[in-house]
This record gives C-alpha cells, sequence and structure tokens, in this order.
DNA sequence: TGCCAACTTAGGTTATGCAG
DNA sequence: CTGCATAACCTAAGTTGGCA
C-alpha cells in the first residue's frame, strides 16, 4: 500500500521544516478542521473523527467465526503496515511521524445486516451514500473519503494463509504481501439541496405520509434523501410504520490509540427531535439562508487572527458581568457575563452616562481592543455585501425592506458575550433597538465553543389556531421559502396547531470562527437564544469557553440626547409590538424602569414613528448644535 | 368601572421516546 | 404497558392615564 499526500500544494512555513510529512499533516490532518463543511457538522464523535484523524474506512462483509478471529489481526496488521509505510513514502522528522501515527484511526463499518456478502458494487454506493449523508460541501475530499477498504472472503483468506505459512516456517508473517481491496470514488456528486427540495423529493415519493414523519426520518437520516428512502421502503414492506429504522450501523475502531475525546464514550445521545416544535438543525449556509433571516459565514477570518481575538477576549472576559433585571418580584441574572465595547474614551464616558441599557445606566462599558478594530473592517465590508445580497435575492422587488437603512452599515459599537460552559445561556428576547432603530442589522462572530443559535419565528398569540391564510400577515418578511408551517391540517375540533407548531424551532450552528449576520427583519420578526447545551466540544484555546462580538451600528439620530424621556426621567426605550396582531410591527417607546432591580416602571408609552429609511421623526428638532456621533471602529484612533 | 396599551423569563408541567 | 429521562411548552402579575 502507497500513500501520496494531498496533491494540493499547502504553503509551508518557514520556520518549520518542509516535508511530505509535513505536508500531510499540514492539508490532511491539521487543515481539515478548518473546512467549511466539516466544521459545521453537529459535534461529537463524527466530527472529530472527519477532522482530527485520518485514515481508511473499511467495510466488512463476511460474518463467520473464523472471520472474527481474523478481522482484528487484519486491522492490527493494517496499522502497521501503515506506520512503517509512512518514513518510507513521506520524507519528513521523527516527530513529524509520530504525529502521524498517533492521528491515525480507521473506521470500520461492520453490520452484518446491512453488509454481509455484499458485493463491491454494493459497498461502493454504501461509501457513496455515507459521503453524501455527511451533507459537506463541494470541497476537495480529505484523503479518508477518496478510498474505502473491502475486508472479504478472499481478503482474509489470504490473511489466513499467510499466517499459516508464517507459522510453518517458525518466521514472522509478511503482512506486506497481503492484499487489500480497494473501493475507489474520488468526489460524490453535487449534492447541496435545501431541506425543503429534499423534503419535496420525499413527498413525490411517498405521497401518503405525512411531512412531518418524512422530516422525521430524513433528520435522522442525517438529510440524505436516499437513506431516509431505503429506511421507509423497508418499513413499509415490513410492518405497519415503526419509528426508528435500522441503528447505525458504524463501529469505529482504532489500532493506534489516537487523540481521545472526553466525549468519546457517549457517541451522541442521538436524541430524536419530539414531534411538537421540533427543533430544525441547519448546519449549511444556504439552508440558514433559506429558513431564517440569517447568513452564515464560516471560516471568517484567518485561523491566526481569529484564535488570536479570542485569546484577546478571553482575557477581557474576567471583567464581564451579570445583566441583573426584575421579573415580577424577583431579581434575576442572566446567565452568562458580558461588556459593551466602543471606541474611544469619550464614547465610554458616554456609554456609562448617557446611554443606558435595560433601563439603567451601564457600569460595564470598555475601550475596543485592538484586534476587536481590525478585525470591524473586515466584519464591516461583508456584512454590507451579504446585506446587498439578500436586498438583491431575497426581499421583494429587490428593494430594502421598510425602515431598513439606505445607508452603509458602520459598526461603531460591539457586545461580547461570553459564555462560560454548557449551562450558560441567553434566553429567547429580541435585542434592543433604542439606538439602532428599526430594521437593525448585526453582525455576530462567534469565537471558541461551537454552541447552538436557536432561532423562532414570533407569532401572536391569537394568530395561532385561527386557519389563517397562508400568506403571512407580515408580508414585508419573505424568508425565502417559508416552508415553516408543514403541519397545516386541522379539524375544526379541538386538535388546534399550538403556538409552538407556528412558531417552529430552528437551529443554527456556530463554530468557531463563523460570522452570522441577522438581517434586517430579524429583530422585528424573530426571537433568538443560545440554548443550554447537553454536551460540548471542548475548544483548545478556550476550554468551555464560547466568546460572541456582536457588532452594531448605532444610529446618530438616535443618540440618548433626542429620544423620548418618560415621566420617572428615565430614557424610555424602542421596541416593537410583537404580541398584538392588530399592531404587530408598530414601534413604541416605553419606559423600562421596571426592569432595573430597585426601581419602578412610570408605565410610559408612546407610539414611535419612523420615515421609511428608519429615521425618527422628532417632534421637537434637536437643538443646532452637532450632536455627539460616535466613530465607526475602523476609524477612531 | 373596566378595559386597554404591552412587556419581562424561571421553573413547573406536559409530551415524547425508549428501555425493560 | 410502565416508568424514566429529556426536551419543549406555557404561565405568572403589576403598572396608569385615557376613554367608552
Amino acid at each position: 500500500m502507497s500513500f501520496q499526500g494531498g496533491s494540493s500544494p499547502s504553503p509551508v512555513s518557514p520556520i518549520d521544516e518542509p516535508s511530505a510529512a509535513k505536508q500531510f499533516l499540514q492539508t490532511e490532518v491539521y487543515d481539515l478542521g478548518a473546512q467549511p463543511g466539516l466544521r459545521s457538522l453537529p459535534p461529537g464523535s463524527e466530527r472529530d473523527f472527519l477532522t482530527l484523524t485520518w485514515g481508511p474506512i473499511i467495510y466488512q462483509t463476511i460474518y463467520s467465526p473464523e472471520s472474527d478471529d481474523l478481522l482484528p489481526i487484519f486491522l492490527h496488521a493494517l496499522a502497521r503496515e501503515i506506520r512503517k509505510a509512512l518514513p518510507r513514502c513521506l520524507p519528513g522528522t521523527a516527530q513529524q511521524h509520530d504525529m502521524l501515527v498517533h492521528t491515525y484511526s480507521s473506521r470500520l463499518f461492520s453490520s452484518q445486516k446491512m453488509f454481509q456478502q455484499a458485493s463491491e458494487g454494493a459497498v461502493r454506493s454504501a461509501f457513496h451514500n455515507f459521503k453524501v449523508a455527511l451533507m459537506l460541501p463541494a470541497i476537495e475530499l480529505p484523503v479518508r473519503l477518496r478510498v474505502c477498504l473491502v475486508i472479504d472472503s478472499w481478503v482474509l483468506g489470504i490473511l489466513a494463509a499467510t499466517l499459516e505459512h508464517a507459522e510453518f516456517k517458525g518466521e514472522a508473517p509478511q503482512y506486506g504481501l497481503c492484499p487489500v481491496k480497494m473501493v475507489e470514488e474520488n468526489f460524490p456528486d453535487l449534492y447541496q439541496e435545501s431541506t425543503d427540495v429534499k423534503l419535496a423529493q420525499l413527498v413525490s415519493l411517498f405521497p401518503d405520509l405525512s411531512q412531518d414523519t418524512l422530516l422525521d426520518v430524513l433528520v435522522s437520516s442525517a438529510g440524505s434523501v436516499e437513506a431516509t428512502a431505503t429506511i421507509i421502503s423497508e418499513q413499509l414492506a415490513a410492518a405497519p410504520i415503526k419509528k426508528r429504522a435500522v441503528s447505525r450501523p458504524s463501529v469505529q475502531t482504532s489500532l493506534i490509540s489516537h487523540i481521545t475525546t472526553p466525549g468519546d464514550r457517549t457517541p451522541e445521545p442521538k436524541r430524536r427531535p419530539t414531534k411538537k416544535g421540533q427543533t430544525l438543525h441547519l448546519f449549511s449556509p444556504d439552508d440558514v439562508a433559506a429558513h431564517t433571516p440569517c447568513t452564515i459565514i464560516h471560516n471568517f477570518l484567518p485561523p491566526e487572527q481569529a484564535n488570536a481575538l479570542l485569546l484577546e477576549l478571553l482575557d477581557e472576559s474576567q471583567h464581564f458581568s451579570r445583566y441583573k433585571f426584575q421579573v415580577f418580584d424577583k431579581t434575576v441574572e442572566s446567565p452568562h457575563s458580558a461588556s459593551v465595547y466602543v471606541s474611544t474614551p469619550e464614547e465610554h464616558r458616554q456609554h456609562t452616562s448617557v446611554y443606558t441599557y435595560g433601563g439603567t445606566y451601564r457600569s460595564n462599558v470598555r475601550q475596543i481592543t485592538p484586534h476587536m478594530r481590525n478585525v470591524s473592517t473586515k466584519v464591516q465590508r461583508i456584512v454590507n455585501d451579504e446585506v446587498q445580497k439578500r436586498i438583491r435575492n431575497v426581499y421583494p422587488g429587490g428593494k430594502k425592506l421598510r425602515f431598513q437603512s439606505p445607508k452603509e452599515w458602520i459598526p461603531n459599537a460591539a457586545f461580547v458575550n461570553c459564555y462560560d460552559g454548557p449551562a450558560e445561556s441567553v434566553g429567547y428576547h429580541t435585542d434592543e433597538l433604542t439606538y439602532l432603530g428599526p430594521k437593525a442589522i448585526i453582525g455576530s462572530l462567534s469565537l471558541g465553543v461551537e454552541r447552538e443559535f436557536r432561532v423562532r419565528r414570533i407569532v401572536p398569540p391569537d394568530e395561532e389556531d385561527t386557519s389563517s391564510p397562508p400568506s403571512n400577515s407580515s408580508a414585508d418578511v419573505p424568508t425565502a421559502g417559508s416552508g415553516g408551517d408543514p403541519t397545516r391540517k386541522q379539524k375544526p375540533q379541538k386538535a388546534p396547531q399550538t403556538r409552538a407548531d407556528v412558531q417552529g424551532q430552528i437551529s443554527i450552528h456556530l463554530p468557531h470562527n463563523s460570522l452570522l449576520v441577522m438581517h434586517a427583519e430579524m429583530q422585528e420578526e424573530w426571537k433568538h437564544a443560545i440554548t443550554p447545551a447537553q454536551t460540548i466540544s471542548p475548544h483548545p484555546l478556550s476550554g468551555n469557553r464560547r466568546i460572541n462580538v456582536t457588532y452594531r451600528w448605532y444610529r446618530d439620530s438616535l443618540h440618548p440626547q433626542y429620544t423620548p424621556r418618560c415621566q420617572c426621567g428615565q430614557h424610555a426605550i424602542l421596541r416593537c409590538v410583537q404580541r398584538k396582531k392588530e399592531t404587530r410591527g408598530r414601534y413604541m417607546w416605553t419606559c423600562y424602569a421596571g426592569f432595573a432591580p430597585g426601581k419602578q416602571t412610570c408605565n410610559f408609552f408612546q407610539w414611535a414613528e419612523f420615515d421609511d429609511d428608519g429615521e425618527p421623526f422628532w417632534e421637537r428638532k434637536p437643538i443646532e448644535d452637532d450632536a455627539p456621533t460616535l466613530a465607526n471602529f475602523a476609524d477612531a484612533t
């Protein structure tokens, strides 16, 4: 067996010794973690296997007592030969070879039910399906996904003969002479289809089944239409529909101890989404754009820059604090910590004494850090690009939304959040619009541990079981393909769609170094949350922590010197009506003091009016002196 | 006199899936 | 079928001036 390292010429750092082994490590192991599709897989053994290790994928097609005995010998021999072949095929230092040995891990598919006596063609097709089910974008496949091996009676027969021969002659067996059967396939076909398209295909195949059921099986088949169709056909042929089809046939064997992840022994609890308010997990950027008012960009920054920013902010996060507020009689504390960042000392002063947050002055305001400033330039460029794309491709008539600003988006303030450990979270909320104005756009950069960002559409309570016409009331928000309500069959009787059914719940996975753009319609029409996680995959630099920088554009026209005050002297805050169907989408200024610990609300209420570009109509024109403004992060020094 | 404008999220309750 | 574990759902209460 021979190995050719990745064919792509990888840039070699001048500091390190350039060698084939180094190059192989770089292109086939380390860099895999940076591949867009791979990083966006759900955390767990599957992703670790794909991103942290290399080695062949093996299908076993022979099952007998003898083969059971021979199989471990074969796997051991294979690992041994690979180890021996490394220095021969890939020049490099001993250390580099050692690293390659330790990241080697084969994977064995050994489902007797599925592969017994399978032909090479059947294995090739199973391998193909496996790759398709990973839902990788069309990247060049890592070496382990380019070939697979088959262990059949022929392979094991020759191994047995070799062993016998060696025993007879009293010599060590010559494993190097044993053949391996390789089924090769470089690229799967392009399968980038959205969940909607897949669902539509399945509906056409199984018109009698509900979309819910189909979606269920599709999700449990990791998004593979073929696998879903197979499972359902088998089920239908066999018996009355039973849930949960074929259990996953894969077993990961590792011949040489390799990177062990703490969560290894429980290979993802594989929880099935519950039917009600089912959570739709989205991984690919296309799906995110199609189902939510967000755009996600994986691997946003060069890896070094992302790491540098992460380290800088981890250091900063020691000084973060937890937001306290009042709900009913209790003072509660947000289950994560945060801080606000602004550009200059003058702004710092304003933010602690002029701007208010949640009904009180912010005590925790910090000045922007060097890396945050560098990054903001790129955030600004990409966010503006994405906004333009969305206007062109998604919004009606290719025009910006009503109240959305036509101006360039310029980040001049940022909230930085820290979620330390899987339990830290934030409940469903919308961001305060007071200084951002209507149809605000936010650029949110995730660093460190990957967490789930959940979004759900806001549905006024009285809209829920009126079998409303499919056209959404707020015609202004065409979330592309809002295929959100698959269950539209309802009896006039007591089977009302619950609010949760209508609202749905969508999970966007936010890996390290990804930028999520929350588009203009997000805050008015959707709520978002970071849900507590069952398990997380620790990040090499941040451990259990996730750092999140949300770049915002504070509008000059909403400087606190203009915004209304309520009777109690507090700054009123700007919100959008969400619950009342009739006034849905209107903006209002209200007193927020009721939420500040130790303060009482004065119940100030006033409708807020804006022009089509989201500029406020102030009753009194602001005093002529030029109001203080916040500096673009990128400009300030 | 009563209704109305509208808003918080923790935590108890319920639905679901699965093992025995 | 039962019981358990987990995920998701849904409720709570107070404020004030204006108007019917």
